[in-house]
Order: C-alpha cells, then sequence, then structure tokens
DNA sequence: CCTGCAAGTAAACGATTGTTGACATAGGTA
DNA sequence: TACCTATGTCAACAATCGTTTACTTGCAGG
C-alpha cells in the first residue's frame, strides 16, 4: 500500500520535445523522471542492461538513486520505461503513411546514419538490450515486429497474399544490418565503420536497402 | 606466486575437433577446461557477459565454481579464452584465400544462416559482446576488423588502391548484417526471422551480399 | 506565519557475485 | 605400499548491487 509507484502525472501535453539539456533547478518530479529516463536510456543502450548500474544513473542524472525506485518501482521499471519512450518516438514515423520505398529508406537512413540527433541510434540499440524481464523482453521483441511490419507495408507488403511473406523476411533483414552497423558502430567501434562519415555510408546503404525492400528490383 | 594461473598444457595437437559432448568421466584438466570454455561460450553469447555467473556456467559444465579461477585465472580470463577460441576456429576459414566473391558468400551463409553446428552462429555473437574489460576488447575489436580485411581482400581490396577503400565500408556492413542477424534469431528471437528456414534467407541474402560485395555490379 | 505534503537525501539491509584459502582425493611413481 | 602432486571440493570472504526505511527540505495554501 504505502509503497505504490507514483504515476507521471502525463503533464507533457505542451511542447512535446524540448527534452534537450534540461537543467535541474528546482524540485520537479517530472523533469527528474525525464532526466533519469534520459540517462537511463543512453547508459542501457551502449553498455546493457546488468551493465548499467542505478547508482551510475542517477550520478549521471544528477539525482539520488532511491528516486529511481520511488518513480519507477524498480531498475527494471525504469528500463521499460525507456523502451516505451523508445516506442513512443519511433512510432509516428513508422506510423506516417510512406508514400515510397525511397521515403522509407531515407528515414532510415536518418536515424542511422545522419544522426541529427546523437541519441537518435541508441533507440535503436535500446531494441537489442534484454533486461530478462518477461515483461520488458516482450515489448520489445513486439516492437521491432511492428516495425517489421510497417517497413514491409511502405515497400508493397500485404498480409493477404502469401507470395509477398518474403518482404518480411527482407524488411527484418534490413533491421538486422541497421541495428548491426549502429552495433558496431556505436558499442563496438570497430574500424573505419565507426568514424566513417555520413557520405561514405549513405550511398553502399541505399543501394543495399534497395535490393532488400525495392520489389521493382535495383 | 601461489596463486599463478595454471597454463594450458597445449596439448590439443591431436584431433583438433571431437569437442562435441564429452564426458568428464575421470579427472583431467583439460577436458575440464574445454568444458567451461565450451558451457562459458554459450552463456557469454546468448546473455551476454554480466548477465552470466560463474556459477551457471560452473553448473553447465558440471564442474565446481572454483575451478574457472584455478584454471582462467578470473571470469575475464574465462571471457578472453573464449575470444581467443573463436579466433582460433574462424582463422583458419577467414585464412583460407577465397578463390571468388561466391566462394566467400557461400561460407558466410554457412556459418550464419545453415548452421550444421548450432554454436557457429555464437560464435559471431560472442565478437558483439563486451565484457568491460580492456584486454578481451581490444581482441574483439581486433578480431572484427581483421575479419573485414580478409573479408574485403576476397571481394578484390588491394592496400594500395585507395580508389578501393570504400570496400572495406562494405565488408563491414556486410558483417554487420550478419551479426544483426544472429542477434535478431539467436538472442531476441523475432518472428518471423527466428523461425525461418534457412532455404528462406538464402536466396535475399545472397543477393545482399552480392551486392555488397562483388565490384562486378548486380 | 505555519502547516502539510510532495520531493529529495542519507544510510543501511539483504541478496548475489567473483574470488580465495584450506582441505579432500585420485592416481601415477619410487 | 607409501608418498606426492595434480585435481577437485567446500565454505567463507569482501565487494557490489538493488532496494528500503527513516529522515530532511522546500513549496504551496490556509
Amino acid at each position: 500500500m504505502g509503497n505504490e509507484v507514483q504515476e507521471p502525472k502525463d503533464l507533457d501535453g505542451g511542447a512535446a520535445l524540448a527534452d534537450d539539456e534540461l537543467i535541474r533547478s528546482g524540485r520537479d518530479a517530472d523533469v527528474t523522471r525525464r532526466a533519469l529516463v534520459r540517462a537511463a536510456r543512453r547508459r542501457f543502450a551502449t553498455e546493457g542492461y546488468r551493465a548499467t548500474t542505478v547508482r551510475h544513473i542517477a550520478a549521471d542524472a544528477g539525482v539520488n538513486v532511491a528516486l529511481i525506485n520511488r518513480y519507477f518501482g524498480s531498475k527494471e521499471g525504469l528500463f521499460e520505461a525507456c523502451m516505451n519512450r523508445t516506442v513512443d518516438e519511433l512510432d509516428p514515423q513508422t506510423r506516417a503513411r510512406a508514400a515510397s520505398v525511397d521515403e522509407v529508406i531515407a528515414r532510415l537512413l536518418a536515424h542511422v546514419v545522419e544522426a541529427p540527433n546523437a541519441d537518435d541510434p541508441l533507440q535503436l540499440l535500446l531494441l537489442l538490450r534484454s533486461s530478462g524481464d518477461e515483461n520488458a523482453d516482450a515489448i520489445r521483441r513486439r516492437t521491432l515486429e511492428r516495425f517489421t511490419e510497417q517497413l514491409a507495408a511502405a515497400a508493397g507488403w500485404s498480409a493477404d497474399d502469401p507470395a509477398s511473406q518474403p518482404l518480411l523476411l527482407r524488411a527484418q533483414m534490413a533491421i538486422a544490418l541497421m541495428l548491426g552497423l549502429v552495433m558496431l558502430r556505436t558499442a563496438t567501434e570497430v574500424q573505419p565503420l565507426a568514424s566513417a562519415s555520413a557520405d561514405q555510408l549513405t550511398e553502399p546503404l541505399e543501394q543495399v536497402l534497395r535490393v532488400l525492400l525495392d520489389s521493382r528490383g535495383k
């Protein structure tokens, strides 16, 4: 009873962004929550779930450790919050009906390689990190599968036509390529891939993604 | 002094294989060592370094926990041994001069997708798992880079010609695709990719790999 | 002003983890 | 047989981690 998790008040109805570089001046539970999720997501994505300690997250966020349990119940709760937030930020982009395969490819490249926001690739990395928690892992899997379907849909996939089912596999290969790429660039930091510029990566990636997703051949 | 790590006697000069399903009957240090590496590699690859406990590894190998420290010095030492063994098993296959790009592609597919030995994909997964140890991570990075060069070499890369340098990036993209694929299939187990048969994967993968590695165009 | 509650802090607890040292045992050798 | 060393076992250690509890601080409304 007493140890009920405080639910976020969801007073985010205002400007949905401007999470960047928020200063924790006064005492504001929402700001604290966001700072925690932000710090946690970075740690979880780059170092994995188990290697990340709640004390590190709290230190990154400039916040007391106990607040993690106060606001998210547990470390797993925080991880799940990170996952949900990644889903929320990824979903509108995949939901937005893509006019063409080229548009889908352009969006993918923007997220993975061009990286206007340095945290964008990390969001994808989160989809590879397992907490061991059954609940969070289910979210992760479902997100990837939904991601697949919408990628395939943009490439002309139809649920009715069984002949287009291999397209689902092709879409997942595209995702595998993207995730592997971010992994090698961000976590492993293997050269020369890690320090390659967006320009160097764009052309071959476009080529490959088109082969995978475009039914019009090459 | 007393706590010196016992070096493997390297009396593996005999048949290099036959590690499969070895029975620990008498007390044999080499058999124990191999059983530990075998069990550890599976755990490390599927669950990551931090999530694996030495007690789990020992239990899997049917061995007392303390023997890990006796034979490998530490958990990190065991991890490094796993890494080295993966390198040793991967190296001759990449060293063997490939006659053509098709041959390289065929080898890749055999390891990743067709999987005659169920542990083969796991070897690759190890290259994505970080222990946080500087030493083991260096091995990991260097292995991936050597892997890249030999893949690129088979595709016609020459160190002299700066114009062929983008081929290194393409080779690493191929590796990224393979690693991402194994990750999604083995660790995340996302559908339908995880339960897809080798036949379903071979054709599109061949197609993509050829685009990445074959300079003769499509 | 002061009172009440949310926000934040500090310290400690229990569980788990990697590791170690003392002890037991098998098996070859003199 | 009687060692002696390599091999394996057992129990406990210190450190770390997630979590909880009791306490303090700041802010808003009477």
